[in-house]
DNA sequence: CTAAAACCTGACGTTGACGTGAGATGCAAG
DNA sequence: CTTGCATCTCACGTCAACGTCAGGTTTTAG
């Protein structure tokens, strides 16, 4: 596949997918001309990196994640620093669940306001 | 109180701080010197923009939620970018537990790596 | 064969929430 | 008074994941 195909398919931009060669998370072939060609597999590649992103790990744990998600391989100290990235992902998600409760308080105070809101104590 | 015991009881730096007062988040009396005084209230006040920032809220927003977590005053459109936001954080809620769970297979292949991780179809 | 579309390599720009000095001033203690 | 830490105001630096523009090359459709 062609590079502007790979972008179609995903939905990532053509940049990006530049990005991802020059941070050694996504390997292409060339053509003779000096033109990426990619396998059919580097869509759900390119899936998984941004899930990845998505999760918040930056593109040097993504490198180190991603040749084990392959292989199966394990290299040393990578399951602790999967599961460290884990526990972060779960931090942030408790971090956001409390700052969404925060935001309803607000909303609700917003459509009906308190006595308390107007004497604030905090 | 003055701005570095402000730091210390919020755990954010100096910096943040005047930052803050920067974008008209975070307001100060000024002693004869110039150097910032702030109410105890500030505190708080912090911890709760701290919130709203770990919510993914740009600090355009928190200016705009501020005054109504105070006053209990609505802004006119203010309820619908409060709920725009909302949305947005339970989007990124989910995005997030969509990672983890793609981390947990990612975890269990490696611990256990399947035949199918052993032999990759690209 | 030609024109257009797609692609290439640099290389600088963007955004947000600060970090990090530099150099000057305020303020409380001895 | 003076030492010395806290604080002040610029103002440039940082980091990540790309966006974007420039100027040139490759590939493909007709």
């Amino acid at each position: 596949m062609r590079i502007g195909e790979v972008a179609r398919e995903t939905g990532v931009s053509v940049r990006a997918l530049r990005y991802y060669e020059e941070q050694d998370l996504l390997p292409s072939e060339r053509s003779a001309g000096g033109q990426r060609r990619y396998p059919a597999s580097a869509v759900d590649r390119v899936r998984l990196i941004q899930q990845l992103f998505a999760a918040g790990l930056p593109s040097r744990s993504v490198r180190e994640v991603l040749p084990c998600v392959y292989s199966g391989t394990v290299t040393p100290g990578l399951l602790d620093h999967l599961e460290a990235e884990r526990a972060r992902i779960s931090e942030r998600i408790t971090d956001l669940l409390a700052a969404r409760d925060r935001l309803d308080t607000v909303i609700a105070n917003t459509r009906n306001p308190p006595a308390e809101c107007l004497h604030p104590r905090d």
